[in-house]
DNA sequence: GTCTATAAGCAGATAGAC
DNA sequence: GTCTATCTGCTTATAGAC
């Protein structure tokens, strides 16, 4: 029996997937050949075949290997401590930090989006956001009862995240500041946006 | 003298570009051929080097054709009847219809937002947005004095786009229903977040 | 596990006939 | 203004040596 069985893949698979993850994200799926990723690793185009039978499977085995520790990330962004007010607010200003701190798994996600198919986009939703969506839904249910959880839900990914995905145009509009990309800036700026709104629902109740 | 010069460059251009719209769209600068352009025109590959003298260029000309009216569109989305708050709520309404109404628009967006140089994303701010972006921020000044317009302005654009643009994946996700989709339903959800907020501010002073 | 060599096809682009 | 034919180089992928 070989212990290190589960592990022992080789790690030059590993160190193909790490510099395809930065390749993907940058040039997306048909803006990247074989050739750019082969030398990038620092190997011949043919011996990316030994570890991946295709383009097409090292691509979907990208997506699995960059998106697998998000799912757990974005799970421990939820605390279960504090009022449901404190914990809405942590899980913003955590899922803001992740977003601003990993470039690559923002632009993977964009792309995916726009060119995922129904498959695979079934799998990312299911594998990297059911989790994290049923616990923040139960917790804006309790929360904000007159809302609609998956409208909000998509209202807190779209604030965050299209934020930093703007970026590139947004620093040519006026009024732009270097700290707008500062996380904590901008998950005050959301937690205000959220903390208001939901605390008039409650007081016209 | 030609009275027809300025419009008549031969309407086989428009119909490239057109058709060029959805398909850059659809797959991406990398993911579209000259050939596959061509085939969807009805010409030959040869034949559009008539008109565009390389594929760079006829992407170019592309993302300026889709966004020219786009800048007119956005513009007249801004009234200047009724009182602030009633003009940002009609705003948020007609920015919504149109997000919604052209997919193309949304996806070259996205697309140039990944993809665009320095050069491309600075035409694109200041040709397409600048304008509305002043009127907003001038509207935003007046309505949330407490607020950072820049900020409240991507959080616009960010409800609005993210929404129909995650809309492939969220699908998947608990407690999303066709109606989701309504312009209408949008609208009203991101002016029910936005009026609650600036309301509430508004009551602290 | 990586290499060189190579196949087979598609990419952007041009030449020149009509 | 569009065609066919073609050039050159890059694409994914394979064969087989080491």
């Amino acid at each position: 029996m070989n212990l290190a069985q589960n592990s022992e893949q080789s790690d030059t698979r590993e160190f193909i997937l790490e510099k395809a993850i930065h390749l993907f994200a940058g040039q997306g799926y048909s803006g990247v050949s074989m050739r750019n990723i082969a030398e990038m690793v620092g190997i011949s185009p043919a011996a990316l075949y030994h570890h991946f039978p295709s383009k097409q499977k090292l691509y979907l085995d990208t997506m699995q290997y960059a998106f697998a520790d998000k799912s757990t990330g974005i799970k421990e962004a939820i605390n279960t401590t504090g009022t449901l007010s404190e914990r809405l607010e942590d899980f913003i200003r955590q899922f803001t930090k992740m977003v601003a701190a990993d470039q690559n798994f923002q632009r993977l996600m964009q792309r995916e989006l726009l060119d995922g198919d129904e498959a695979r986009l079934k799998l990312l939703a299911e594998h990297v956001f059911l989790d994290t969506y049923q616990s923040i839904t139960e917790l804006i249910n309790e929360l904000a009862t007159d809302w609609d959880a998956h409208m909000l839900i998509s209202s807190i990914a779209g604030l965050v995240i299209h934020h930093y995905e703007s970026n590139s145009m947004r620093q040519f509009l006026p009024g732009a500041k270097p700290e707008h990309n500062d996380p904590d800036v901008v998950a005050s700026h959301v937690n205000r946006l959220f903390q208001q709104a939901l605390q008039t629902s409650k007081r016209e109740k």
